[in-house]
DNA sequence: TGTACATCAGTGAACGCGCGTTCACTGATGTAC
DNA sequence: TGTACATCAGTGAACGCGCGTTCACTGATGTAC
């Protein structure tokens, strides 16, 4: 371990710098409801309050960090399942996505949390990582329906098609770059799904689902093969 | 005004109540992400931070009356709207239901996040208007779909159908007394729908679709629409 | 290999803050006769 | 109508708390010669 060219100070200042982000995520983990302390995360460490401060300016900028850090190991994860599972058809990829991104956020509701129960405007900048997961998903649809232009059948004849102009630029340039062929209706079908995932997997985070099913996981799985049949028959 | 029955004394003190949980309900609304303080809340009314232990017994009961009181808010409006829509057909309906639900967010993002960003199990009991939003979808997917037992075409043979044993005994209780034709299937497919629409609202609400798209209404629109194009083939 | 200096992670004490909650009290409002 | 007492909303001061952040410092680790 240890990256040449890093000496023992910067490695071990890479060593505490990470150890700080681990005690923080697993008081978030362990605590009741608690918002992050650093003197709770330095009290764990046994080190002084003061001592964090070496490491990052400010309690708002390691928040920071932290949430692009899960940010990027979801979107880690969520691309790893995808890329083994696609070869057995899209399909299959996106029902291991889907559950995958479930399983995550009901293994760590706390990161779960803290990555979505955040007001991005809170942070300053949106991280990078954060477009990566709704990336992925276009990418998914896009390579599906496969060619440009096509239509999205379920929106109707009354509802005028998508435009490139309806998303972003900077995401439609990702978007556009990583799949050329994505049509935007296929674009906006990604996210659609992308938001009954984050719905039902959010109202169980939260515990607002637990009164009407014991069988989250049912649902969640019905959800998802739902998308896959009307995306089929596209 | 003032509910017969009632003393000056009782008005007064329901008045001042009330004037807590606005004033709470304003500062949440205005504020910079600050969590709810019972002496800016005292502040902002011109008394002492004590006098507010006449009305609440703690600051976590204050909330817990706030969540409840939104949340029959929500369902009171949702409900009115649903029943004035419900002349023009389910679909329309559904659509009001969805939308009124959408606009409410949108205008109280505050209220909504106080709601639904919060883990229940922080509360010690669910407030009973939590159940109304979801019944209400149930209800209407129930009387559209109509009959008893209606098979859901959209899960496929594969997946094992819905039962009423899937369901919490008191929520399905609560819809079958209400609608006593709604299947469980139809009651699955609801729950999907609140998901739906839950996942879009608190997306944007939490800042998360801005990157994405300029558009959420128009994805919110397409959503719903689909919904009832499918629910309409059943 | 050894000495002189620079770096810098971590200390410990202090700062000022706003918070929830308690409590003995005051004084206006209501009730009983 | 008037007096004596009870209620109870609101005061103001105090409590103990944990927090983020700053700062002069120490002492170990690294660098240059």
């Amino acid at each position: 371990m240890g990256i040449p060219g890093q000496s023992r100070r910067e490695r071990l200042r890479a060593a505490t710098t990470a150890q700080i982000k681990a005690t923080a995520l697993d008081h978030l983990a362990g605590g009741d409801s608690n918002a992050l302390s650093l003197r709770a995360i330095a009290r764990e460490m046994g080190m002084t309050a003061g001592a964090i401060y070496s490491y990052f300016d400010t309690r708002e900028a390691l928040i920071r960090e932290l949430i692009a850090d899960l940010h990027a190991a979801l979107a880690d994860r969520l691309e790893t399942v995808c890329r083994s599972a696609s070869a057995e058809g899209p399909a299959a990829a996106i029902f291991a996505l889907g559950h995958s991104y479930r399983d995550w956020a009901i293994a760590n509701p706390q990161h779960f949390r803290l990555i979505h129960g955040h007001p991005t405007d809170e942070l300053r900048t949106v991280p990078a990582a954060a477009h990566r997961v709704p990336g992925l998903l276009a990418g998914l649809v896009g390579a599906w329906t496969g060619r440009p232009d096509v239509p999205e059948p379920e929106l109707g004849p009354a509802y005028h098609a998508y435009g490139w102009a309806d998303f972003e630029p900077e995401y439609a340039a990702l978007v556009h770059a990583a799949h050329p062929h994505a049509s935007p209706a296929a674009v906006a079908f990604a996210l659609r799904l992308w938001a009954r995932m984050h719905g039902l997997v959010s109202l169980e985070v939260y515990g607002h689902l637990s009164a009407q099913t014991r069988e989250p996981a049912k649902l969640f799985h019905a959800e998802i093969r739902h998308f896959t049949q009307v995306l089929g028959e596209c």
